[in-house]
DNA sequence: CTGAAAGCGCTAACAG
DNA sequence: CTGTTAGCGCTTTCAG
């Protein structure tokens, strides 16, 4: 039996039972010092004899460490930041769960941020980290805080996913745009198709570079380039699409640039009555689980989204290991799925 | 200028940036008591004065306050913890999207865990709820966990969303599953449908209620009932299927009771070359973005996913304030949404 | 290997 | 209204 300071006797084994136990209260059953139960608790030098004792005294009071006095302690979160910007972008989703199967893997804790493609949401949230002591952020910005960002503002390092800021700046982990939109445009043309449109999106860097892709391979072969921007989300993309096609020499092929986009370009077309691909091919970006389920299947690039996650989770890992070294970007391939929606142009 | 214990002289605006502050700096530099300081930032009584000298030092040194130092103090986490089976699943993808929107507008922070519909998992997962000694608990638990749960052994509430365990014992947000199913079922009967398969997730006890409603309806009108249960995520159900239309007297119509299982089967109908709703009808459970897009739609029962986010949470925040309060059990209703996989059967 | 003691950075009494 | 003081629960020197 015990008493307190508050002159309660109890019982700690019983009475007390699973709640609310503190390290005292271990070191006090088990009769050792509280820092032999940190120690044997943790992974400190301790007799098997001690440890075994603390380890049942523990169990029997349902210990649990308070792991806010554990990280102010420690001076160490084993946190990590993840911010992107809508967790409902199938492509985010995947990704997020990756992040954290290694996280937890890692024994870290992710935060998980939706800023929603929006500048003062970014900076709110990156203050967030600061006040959680995170030990690193997973960042998906916005082009323009992409652009401007600045490491040394924060004193954690900054892994950066599915786009980058200037080179050097922080760790990344991108697809090759340039080359995924090539591939898009150029299978096309192979299809037969000559009037290609693409829909991007407007906010972020990797809209940029697949426009970027796309131009590139119609100007090679002299077709003409008919891209256009806006707001990464599906109906952004459904009334783009809409009004596109009510244009008289609309393209007879589109490609889009996201998930989102995409899914906008199909309700588009069935709700102007069109047929894929006989009045207009589609191809995007995006295994999303649907592609393969609508109409003939949707041709797209797929992305290696769990990848994404895990080696951005490991560039952490590893910039924290080592924080002097150079900054990398790694950049991966997205592999064309080749269906339906671009069968061969029929004359 | 001042002098820490270091000895090290430093100009705390300007050498040392934007980095590290400590409230300590901020009172330095303001030249009021860490308290005044506190006070400042937070929402205590300060005069306007000192409370303008406090903001200008924190601005100028880029003061950000330790939440784990704040969390211990004040012992409370402003946390909550959120436990779905796989954020993957569109359903929780929403759900937690609407959770956390609702828990920073609440000033909360929330922990996103995916507990794979794995007992194990869940045990761990709520240990480290203890650990982080979140305020509440929002929780999808599988079959097993829910009828067993026992919320005396946490010290935090905790609400059950989607999957409710036995009445009385936790809060809970779901849907209204028997009728939602019955409603189905009912639909599939009047567009002329007779023999109506069903697949159901085995792990939890809402696919167990969508198959009492759907075998009531059935039976209220004396056709066979023929229900399956699988492991709920999408390979299992193309399997399940694949192998059910393989069988003579396969159904003509097909209900599945989640988004996963509705994907599996509409998967598993055209690889087997069937014709939705020509060969097989089909109706399932939650408006996926991607039910609109295949075929000629599918049918499905539209859950208030968002909404069972933005109530999930108040009611957690109400039980926090109220904590005596009688359980309550919040029944949600879907709607169903009539597209072309169940238009009326042709003879 | 073990214990005593000193804080991590902050908030909340308690005095003034 | 403001400052002083005492911890929150834990890890980590530093002695023994």
């Amino acid at each position: 039996m015990e008493a307190d300071k508050r002159g309660v006797q109890r019982d700690l084994s019983k009475e007390w039972g699973l709640m609310g136990a503190k390290i005292k209260d271990v070191a006090a059953l088990a009769r050792v010092s509280i820092a032999t139960v940190s120690r044997a608790l943790g992974n400190g030098p301790v007799s098997a004899d001690l440890k075994e004792r603390v380890e049942q005294a523990a169990a029997q009071l349902g210990y649990r460490p308070n792991l806010s006095a554990r990280r102010l302690r420690s001076q160490q979160s084993r946190t990590v930041g993840l911010l992107v910007s809508d967790i409902r972008n199938p492509f985010f989703t995947a990704v997020s769960r990756s992040v954290e199967d290694a996280a937890y893997r890692a024994g870290m804790r992710v935060i998980l941020c939706n800023v929603d493609e929006d500048v003062k949401k970014e900076a709110m949230y990156l203050r967030l980290m600061q006040e959680e002591r995170v030990c690193g952020v997973i960042f998906s910005p916005t082009g323009d805080t992409a652009s401007h960002f600045r490491p040394d503002r924060f004193e954690f390092p900054v892994v950066m996913i599915d786009r980058a800021g200037p080179p050097g700046v922080t760790d990344a982990v991108v697809l090759d745009n340039m080359l995924a939109a090539q591939q898009l445009v150029t299978h096309l043309i192979e299809r037969g198709y000559r009037r290609i449109g693409g829909l991007f999106g407007n906010s972020s860097t990797t809209g940029a570079e697949r426009a970027a892709g796309y131009e590139a391979a119609l100007m090679a072969q002299g077709l003409p380039v008919a891209a256009r921007f806006v707001s990464p989300n599906v109906d952004a993309a459904v009334s783009a699409v809409k009004a596109w096609l009510a244009e008289p020499d609309h393209p007879d092929a589109l490609i889009a640039s996201n998930g989102l986009l995409l899914q906008g370009a199909v309700r588009a077309l069935m709700e102007a009555g069109m047929s894929i691909p006989g009045d207009v091919a589609l191809a995007g970006f995006d295994n999303d689980a649907w592609t393969g389920l609508v109409g003939q299947g949707l041709t797209v690039i797929e992305q290696p989204v769990y990848d994404i996650g895990t080696l951005a989770m490991e560039m952490l890992l590893s910039r924290l290991e080592n924080p002097s070294l150079a900054k990398r970007k790694m950049v991966l391939n997205g592999v064309l799925l080749t269906r339906g929606s671009t069968a061969t142009k029929q004359v």
